[in-house]
DNA sequence: ATGACATTTCGCTTATAACCGAACTATGAT
DNA sequence: ATCATAGTTCGGTTATAAGCGAAATGTCAT
């Protein structure tokens, strides 16, 4: 009764289509456009600029000015997470005709999470970082052994990078898919980051979906023990 | 692009403030009836009605007709999950005037989460049971490790009552306002239960806030070593 | 049977907010 | 200076759904 109105606030922001529709695109970590996510929406830049202005106001997304653009990006993992959760229900929820594509099933194999990588590739790496000792269980999140730093330090990832700012190092992140958490955080991020510069995962234009490419493909298997299909 | 529909759909129905708020009644775990509802989001029972059945439609509630009652519960616990998840973004978001009462100190320090346990005690007694070994870190949830049983066997709780359904045994669940998991699951019921017999718990009429009595004080120091404040 | 209570169905009113067109502001390019 | 592009503000239309009163259905008690 007490926080009721609080939850509702926060659901009805996400539970109008166009706003959703946005969210969602965000779901990817990069930073998009007003217009960018006005397109993604379908609807016009009025409109789009009327529903970010709201968002913004209620922090779940934040806006960077850069020159005559504004670049809007989600304000925190708690926002992703939260999306995830609904994801979740939409889901398993009331089973309606509800197709699943070749789309949903690339979504399912391989899909960034705000900015780490989800899906089945996610989770099995998760898996794999945690079985060579890379990664502890923690009680809240993971959290990266000294062996882990080595272990990802050889294979080129920068983890200076991570000590700037007060974001979690290695978080742990519900997969809705999976339903068995993959790696969040500034390192996943950075793991998913050195994955794509080595060409192994390949973005899809319009989609979180990512695909494997045959150097990944060998390289998973190689560098993480990790055979898929 | 793709699923921005299907997370619209969970979100917009949680968005109402009436049906957030029996959502949130309904967090307590028990089930309510429908006028129950009506009378805790403060609209009339036609008016409930319709929203409960689109709730059930929506499979977040789930109905049990007993005589000329109609008890409501959360479908699941990934319902109560989305809930607490969207609390998350609602506290942390806006900092708007919202004061926090004395009702929420109460709900911080200890409260019903769907139902098991959260809040301060709920995160400490996950901790006492982590520490010494009764519970483990899985990937997924916690794990029932065997001197665990032993444990909670010796402290009066029934196991044989968990092998029935195909519920989690002990799944973590993010308590929002620690930022750290307490246990839910059927062991995390099955505990609820055990210190609410006891006398330890006294739960608050009309909110999911929960007192620790003085025994219940003295008996989380003596079996599971938790001094609170 | 009859009355009492729980819940739903129906019809209607009303408030909200999503949406667009048009006009305006700001930034960058030529 | 001028034009184009990104974004916002304003005004007005329209669809949606939340809400209630009234009446129907269902269940239990006497």
């Amino acid at each position: 009764m007490i926080e009721g109105p609080y939850i509702a606030e926060a659901a009805a922001l996400i539970g109008d289509p166009s706003r959703a529709t946005m969210l969602s695109a965000l779901m990817d970590g990069r930073a998009l456009t007003a217009t960018e996510l006005a397109y993604a929406s379908g609807i016009t830049p009025q409109t789009a600029s009327g529903h970010l202005a709201r968002l913004s106001e209620a922090r779940l997304v934040e806006v960077e000015k850069q020159g005559r653009h504004r670049y809007y990006r989600l304000a925190n993992e708690h926002v992703a997470h939260a999306l995830e959760a609904l994801m979740t229900l939409a889901v398993h929820g009331a089973p309606r005709h509800r197709p699943t594509g070749p789309k949903d099933d690339a979504m399912r194999f391989a899909r960034t999470c705000y900015d780490h990588l989800a899906g089945r590739v996610g989770v099995a790496l998760a898996q794999s970082l945690l079985s060579d000792g890379s990664l502890k269980q923690n009680d809240k999140a993971f959290a990266l052994t000294p062996q882990g730093e080595s272990r990802l330090g050889n294979l080129g990832l920068d983890l200076t990078k991570m000590n700037k700012g007060r974001r979690a190092v290695a978080s742990r992140c519900l997969d809705w898919s999976e339903r068995t958490p993959h790696l969040g955080g500034a390192l996943g991020a950075l793991l998913l980051e050195e994955l794509e510069g080595r060409d192994w995962l390949l973005r899809m234009p319009d989609s979180r979906a990512v695909t494997l490419t045959k150097a990944g493909k060998a390289g998973l298997r190689k560098e993480f023990g990790i055979s898929l299909d």
